[in-house]
DNA sequence: ATTATTTTGTGATATGCATCACATTGTATA
DNA sequence: TATACAATGTGATGCATATCACAAAATAAT
C-alpha cells in the first residue's frame, strides 16, 4: 500500500525538511504496514535493504548478548529505525520489535540514499539524530554499569514516564522479562524492586500499570540508589 | 599553524573524498597541534565549537558516569573526534584525551558543517561512521553487562591487539585504573585477572608489556569466561 | 468453562566481585 | 642519591544480586 509522503501527518523534524520532489520519491517508493503488538520490524540475521520509518506506535530495539537478549532502547513514533544495521552492515546486527500496535513504511535503501544526496537539511537532521543517540548511548552505558538496580529501574520508569508516554501514568509496553532485560537484571529483580517502590509509595504498581505518585523520591532514587 | 591539508598523509577514508576546493577551505581553516601523552582534546562540560581531527596518535573518550570516570572507547589515528559532542549539544558531553604522544587538527564547526554540506561522499563516509560506532556500541554494552570480567579483560585484549596496535604484542597505553574504567572493574581485578592469564600461558604481561601467547584460549575466554 | 501456558511473587542459597587494608615496586621530583 | 608519590600485588571480608525452587495469578488456547 502506498500514500502520499506530502500529506503524512507523522513527519520527523527531518522529513519535514524534504523537498516536494524527494517527497514525490518516497511516495512511490515505499511500502507501508500495519503492524501488531509483537510483531518483528528488523530481524537480528537477515538481509537488510530497507531503511523503516515508524509512523506510529512503540518498539524496542534488542540485540542478541553473549547469553540473553538485551533490550538496547526503545523507540517511539515518529522515528527512523535500521539506519546504523541497514547503512552500516549488509546483514541487520540487531532486532527491532513492534510492542504496541503499529503503523511502519519501509524504504527502499538506494533511495533513501538518493534523498539523503539530496537535501542538505535532511541529511543536517539525520546526523544530529545519530549525535543524539551516540551520547545518548555513552550515558546509558556508564550509569547502567555504575548504578544499582534500583537506580537503573529508577532510570528505566522516569524514561518511559518522559521520553516515552508523556505522562506519569502509563501501563507498562514490556513483561518484566523484558524490563530486566532492559535493565540488566534479573526477572526477580524486577519484581522484587518493583514491589519495594510501591511499598515505599513512589511509585503505584497494579499489573502493568505504573503510577508514579512521588516523582521527587524517583528522581533521587535514580541519583543514588 | 597551518598546513596544506592536500597534501595531508593522513587522511580517513571520508577525508579522502574531498573536493579539492573543499580541502583547500580545510588548509586555511584549521589550527594544528601537537600534543603530549595525557594532554586533553576534548574536555566534558566546557563550551564546544570545534571538531577535531585525531591526524597520529592514540585517545581515550571517556564520560563521568555516577561514581567513577568510565573510558567509553579508545580510538585511534586517523579519526574524527568530537562530532556527537559538538554537533548534538553546545557543551561536551564527554572528553578525550591523549594517551600518547599525538597531532590533532581543530576544524571550526562551520566549516566542517560547510564541508559536509558541499561533499556528498565525504558526508556519506561519515555517516558510515556513525553508523559502525551505533553498532558498536551495542554490542559493547551487550557484553560489558552480560559477560563476566575475564571475558570483558580478554574482549579488551584483543580490541588492543587487532584494532588499535595490530600486533600481539604491544605496550598497554593505560594504567591498571584505566583498564578497570575500560573495561567496568576495579582495579584489584585488573591486576588479579591480568596475573591469572598470565599463569594460564594465555598472555605474557611484563609490567605493560603485553604479549598474547595463544590467542586461541583468549578468544575463547572472551567467549565464555 | 476448563486446561494449558505464560507471567509474576517470594524465600533460601550461592557467588562474583567490590571494597578495604596494607605491602611492594616503580617512577618522578627535589 | 634521597624522598615523595603513583602504580601495582595480594589477602580477607562483605554485599548486591543472580540463581534455584516453588507457589500463585493471570492470559491464552481448546
Amino acid at each position: 500500500m502506498q500514500t502520499d509522503c506530502r500529506n503524512c501527518p507523522f513527519k520527523t523534524k527531518a522529513t519535514s525538511m524534504l523537498s516536494e520532489c524527494s517527497l514525490d520519491q518516497l511516495s512511490s517508493n515505499h511500502l507501508e504496514l500495519k503492524l501488531k503488538k509483537g510483531d518483528s520490524i528488523i530481524k537480528q540475521g537477515t538481509y537488510s535493504t530497507n531503511v523503516v520509518f515508524l509512523r506510529t506506535g512503540l518498539a524496542k530495539i534488542h540485540i542478541a548478548g553473549p547469553y540473553t537478549e538485551q533490550i538496547v532502547k526503545m523507540v517511539n513514533a515518529p522515528s527512523y529505525l535500521g539506519l546504523p544495521t541497514t547503512f552500516g552492515s549488509k546483514i541487520n546486527q540487531y532486532s527491532v520489535t513492534a510492542v504496541s500496535d503499529a503503523e511502519v513504511c519501509f524504504i527502499d535503501l538506494e533511495v533513501f540514499q538518493n534523498i539523503l544526496d539530496e537535501n542538505k537539511e535532511f541529511t543536517r537532521e539525520i546526523i544530529q539524530e545519530f549525535c543524539k543517540n551516540e551520547l545518548e548511548s555513552f550515558h546509558r552505558c556508564a550509569n547502567r554499569t555504575q548504578k544499582l538496580i534500583r537506580g537503573n529501574m529508577a532510570d528505566a520508569i522516569l524514561d518511559f514516564a518522559d521520553k516515552i508516554f508523556k505522562s506519569d501514568s502509563f501501563v507498562l509496553p514490556l513483561s518484566q522479562v523484558e524490563f530486566a532485560n532492559l535493565v540488566d537484571t534479573s526477572r526477580e529483580s524486577v519484581s522484587r524492586v518493583l514491589a519495594e517502590f510501591d511499598k515505599d509509595g513512589i511509585i503505584k504498581v497494579n499489573g502493568r500499570q505504573i503510577d508514579i505518585l512521588n516523582k521527587k523520591s524517583l528522581v533521587l532514587v535514580s541519583q543514588n540508589g
